[in-house]
RNA sequence: GCGCCAGUAGCUCAGCUGGAUAGAGCAACAGCCUUCUAAGCUGUGGGUCAGAGGUUCGAGUCCUCUCUGGCGCACCA
């Protein structure tokens, strides 16, 4: 039997439609596209789920909120909807309790029904809106730090879970290879290259400092090395000002290219390695190459929102909310960073993303400001915070604990600083798993230590036993678990005992969840439910009257239910963490 | 000084667009392995949700103020 209430929503709205056509049909009153709230009851004996609309509604109809639940709850009785229900109830101030029938479950199920069937036929994939989702987008001047790391991790799962939720997201990450900073790089190789040929000469302050500038110009080194490095006459550079500058130019040139792509492959090795994987590398220094940004600071002046002042070209940001006004063009006529990024926004939208959601460092929410500011003077009323098209999500800080104490960030090798030490370290799954964990607002404490165990004590393992063990269970009793996927009209009567149902109905969350991620972006409540549904199996698996193999011999028809219930779980649990991105072994 | 983020159990944190008695893990204590994986389970203790006002049927959640911590306030990116 199929019902398409139930298999192409999910439960809590379909829910939500019962109960709202039925507080419509009693109270003529009530607005067309009203729509009945559905929470989960904080109890699962008191049901599965429950609405408060009743209290919602109190001072609009003007009625005490039980007597509006009555009304409803008697018209759900004696409605065609009344098979979904083993009970229909008001409890507290006015909510209306609602206890699933079994029944339900068979219109969920049909005979090819799996988790990804079931979330298939929930979430049709749009067309209808592009995203473009931006992360990571760090300089490519060094290795990716721990920050970058969590920015990644969590980017991507966020975007795992927006595709599964049938919605078009594009992942992309924004490559600065343009600006001081590059120069700066160059420079930094340069005075590398002169210490590397015995002068004791300091680095400058604007320069990268770390030890891997070293270890990268010797790989670089090691490719091809250029006649005017080969033929360095030191003493001649130490004596002559004006030569000693025209190496500093000619190599500064040389490497900067050259550095940048490599640290750029080394970045995207570190991320494939995190298994973190972007739809495109978009380089800055082709929108310089392609004048978008000359143009950029055209179209900006046309919007009469741009001044000239001390020789700069300022954009009037204070108009969107700004503390000041900000530099786009300097008074030496160079672009500034902002503009480019405008511009590379700009872009976003001509390419034609209706949304665009961005995760930036901590250190750079006070540049949200200015960048939707250039947006809405652009023309993109969506830009306003008010709405979603335009969001910028802010990734906060990682502090790294050992021994209970934070490891202070210094630029000393050994140090544990970058994202390629935590993957040398901490295998992936378990990385993974912490930084997703938490959401990204709040400062991360990472626990090396328990991030190493590999017990209980570790979460990340305790939901991937919690799946092994469901393996083992249909190994041990050499059972094919495809044929457990649909709960079997006799064995259904065995559910009926609160542990049993109550893991059912929680893994029967998951595609509410998905729908619920879609719309807040936080990825950590995957985790957090996952870990919960992991301790609901566990529960149930230690209960004397759930030992399955037992059961076969005892009472067959009951351990099909016991066996659907662990594939379901199994299914529910082995979808979740792919949408982390962490694998579920089979056995461990 | 201004802005952003945070303040929930000893520690690290959940708490879904305001909903019923505020939860989990770790740490502590007490039990449990002839049993499908003990990488586990059961039980106990632990709270002025930083503080004070306000909004309403109802506030950990929203508003205002205060306190504390982190970060940011460039013609750097």
């Amino acid at each position: 039997m199929t019902n398409t209430l139930f298999s192409k929503n999910t439960i809590k709205k379909a829910l939500s439609i019962i109960v709202s056509e039925t507080a419509k049909d009693c109270f003529a009153d009530l607005e067309a596209d009203f729509q009945a709230r559905i929470d989960y009851t904080p109890e699962f004996k008191l049901g599965q789920y429950a609405s408060p609309a009743a209290m919602e509604l109190a001072k609009f109809l003007k009625k005490p909120p039980r007597e509006i639940a009555q009304t409803v709850c008697e018209a759900i009785k004696g409605s065609k909807y009344a098979e979904y229900f083993e009970s229909v109830e008001i409890a507290g101030p006015g909510f209306l309790n609602l206890k699933l029938s079994v029944q339900v479950l068979q219109f969920l199920t049909s005979p090819d029904f799996s988790v990804q069937v079931y979330l298939d036929s929930i979430f049709t994939l749009k067309n209808e809106p592009r995203i473009l989702f931006e992360f990571v987008s760090a300089n490519p001047t060094g290795p990716l730090n721990i920050v970058s790391a969590r920015a990644a991790v969590t980017g991507d799962a966020i975007c795992r879970i927006l595709k599964r939720g049938g919605l078009n997201v594009q992942k992309e990450y924004y490559v600065n290879d343009f600006g001081n900073q590059v120069s700066n790089l160059g420079l930094s190789f340069a005075y590398r290259v002169l210490q590397k040929n015995g002068w004791e000469i300091a680095l400058p302050e604007n320069c990268y400092q770390g030890e891997y500038i070293l270890q990268v110009l010797n790989s670089l080194l090691e490719s091809d090395s250029p006649d005017f490095i080969q033929n360095l006459d030191i003493n001649s550079l130490k004596s002559n000002g004006e030569e000693f500058e025209k190496f500093l130019f000619k190599a500064s040139e040389y490497f900067s290219v050259r550095a940048v792509d490599f640290l750029l492959e080394t970045q995207q090795q570190d991320l494939f390695d995190f298994r973190v994987e972007f739809d495109r590398f978009f380089r800055e220094s082709t929108l310089h190459e392609d004048e978008k940004v000359q143009q950029m600071a055209i179209k900006l002046a046309e919007t009469g929102k741009v001044y000239e002042k001390d020789g700069a070209t300022y954009f009037a940001s204070t108009e969107y909310n700004d503390d000041k006004d900000r530099v786009i063009v300097r008074s030496d006529g160079r672009p500034t960073y902002l503009l480019a990024d405008i511009a590379y926004h700009y872009d976003k939208i001509k390419r034609g993303f209706q949304k665009i959601i961005d995760i930036w460092g901590p250190d750079h929410h006070g540049y949200i400001a200015r960048l939707r500011g250039a947006l809405l003077a652009l023309n993109f009323p969506e830009a306003d915070n008010t709405s979603q098209e335009f969001s910028v999500l802010i990734v906060q800080q990682v502090n790294l604990i050992e021994d209970g104490k934070p490891i202070v960030m210094s630029k000393r090798l050994g140090q544990f600083q970058t994202m390629k030490d935590l993957i040398e370290k901490i295998p992936v799954d378990a990385s993974r798993y912490f930084f997703i964990t938490r959401a990204m607002s709040t400062h991360l404490d990472f626990d090396l230590e328990l991030a190493l165990t590999q017990s209980s004590k570790n979460p990340v393992y305790y939901i991937q036993y919690a799946f092994a063990r469901i393996n083992s269970i249909f190994r041990e009793s050499s059972r094919d678990a495809d044929g457990y996927a649909v709960f079997s009209q006799d064995s259904m009567q065995y559910l009926n005992q609160n542990l049993r149902a109550e893991l059912v109905y929680f893994a029967l969350r998951f595609p509410e969840l998905i729908e619920d991620i879609c719309q807040s972006r936080e990825a950590h409540r995957m985790a957090t439910y996952l870990h919960e549904l992991a301790s609901l199996f566990t529960k149930f698996y230690h209960e004397d009257e759930n030992r399955i193999l037992k059961k076969i011999n005892e009472n067959p028809v009951e351990a099909d239910c016991l066996l659907s219930i662990c594939w379901l779980t199994a299914m529910t649990l082995e979808a979740g963490l792919d949408l982390l991105g962490i694998t579920a072994p089979r056995e461990m």
